[in-house]
DNA sequence: ACTCTATTTGAACAACGGTCAATTAATGGA
DNA sequence: TCCATTAATTGACCGTTGTTCAAATAGAGT
């Protein structure tokens, strides 16, 4: 598993072939097949694996210095989802782009879990001034910052910062 | 083309190979490459056609009603790109969304086109109100709606319609 | 009829994901 | 130590894909 996710950070998804990470390994490529049931499957746990990340940056985020500002709080937790999209592109895209009858098959809800993550933390944060829809288009549009740099990963996440940062600034005033 | 379209529309890009535009003319597969580059070139070309309507339909919107209310002419600039983007997933995924280098060589500037449109179009309506960074903080939010749901094309724009006017007003109040 | 170009054909290629019978390695008990 | 059972690996093989290309055919103009 780490053989092939150091390829297919660097290469996405769709470019790394079973034939590639066995050879990697010195292995056939049939022999990936006993542990993995197919692609979808070897990557999918790897990415699941990967996202515990964003979970922890989330909750790291939550419960430190109880008492801060909301406000930065808040700005915070959103920014911090699009920096681990546009740090992890070909994570993110297995996890919320990619269309692949396989992949869909693989990840079942495990994007809803992420969604749920980011939409209780809002909620943790802002109370029932938030409602759902509000939550909802909050997501959408960190996911569309998100879903349109990791389709230019030649740009880092210091190269969109400042982007990210007014991006979120601009959502946050549909909050009040 | 038209062949091409309409399986592509049915199956989408990935789904769609070139021996079955090929079987559905009577033709032999090898004869669509005299006309087209390869698979990416031939796609793209409808794509770009397409899209055409989506240019169609921002100016339609800009130039009838000349005095009418600015915030309503606003909302259906958005919500017209959301509803262009659903009703032609497939479109809107080959233009935004997938990740293949064929496909990236053949597009060259299509998509900036497309956005520098809607970009105009917000100018228009809202004078030097709107920053440049407003402008692309308000089109990557649209982008996140439309991306979504082309990923659950079984939702119809119908089905989705109530959410993506709330999502409209939610980016609205930031404009303020 | 002939020539030149436009078009079509289908065999061939390399690469892919995936399968599977055969083989080899590892393990644990007698 | 031997043996039986399981775990793991191999590589040939399949069907499919996008793409190429020499050869065949069709069409148009002279």
């Amino acid at each position: 598993m780490e053989t092939a996710r150091d390829l297919f950070v660097l290469e996405g998804y769709q470019h790394v072939t079973m034939r590639q990470v066995a050879k990697s390994l010195g292995y056939s490529h049939g022999s990936l097949y006993y542990h993995f049931k197919n692609k979808a499957e070897l990557f999918y746990s790897l990415v699941v694996k990967d996202f515990g990340l964003l979970n922890e940056t989330l909750d790291k985020i939550l419960n430190e210095d109880k008492d801060a500002d909301v406000e930065n709080k808040l700005k915070r937790i959103l920014l911090g989802y699009i920096e681990f999209g546009i740090r992890h592109p070909n994570h993110y895209r297995i996890m919320f782009l990619i269309q692949d009858d396989d992949l869909q098959n693989a990840l079942q809800q495990e994007p809803n879990l992420t969604y749920e993550k980011l939409a209780s933390a809002l909620h943790t944060l802002c109370g029932s001034k938030v409602t759902p829809m509000i939550v909802w288009s909050l997501f959408l549009s960190l996911h569309g910052f998100v879903a349109h740099y990791c389709g230019h990963p030649e740009q880092t996440y210091e190269d969109v910062k400042g982007m990210a940062e007014a991006h979120v600034s601009f959502l946050m005033k549909g909050l009040h």
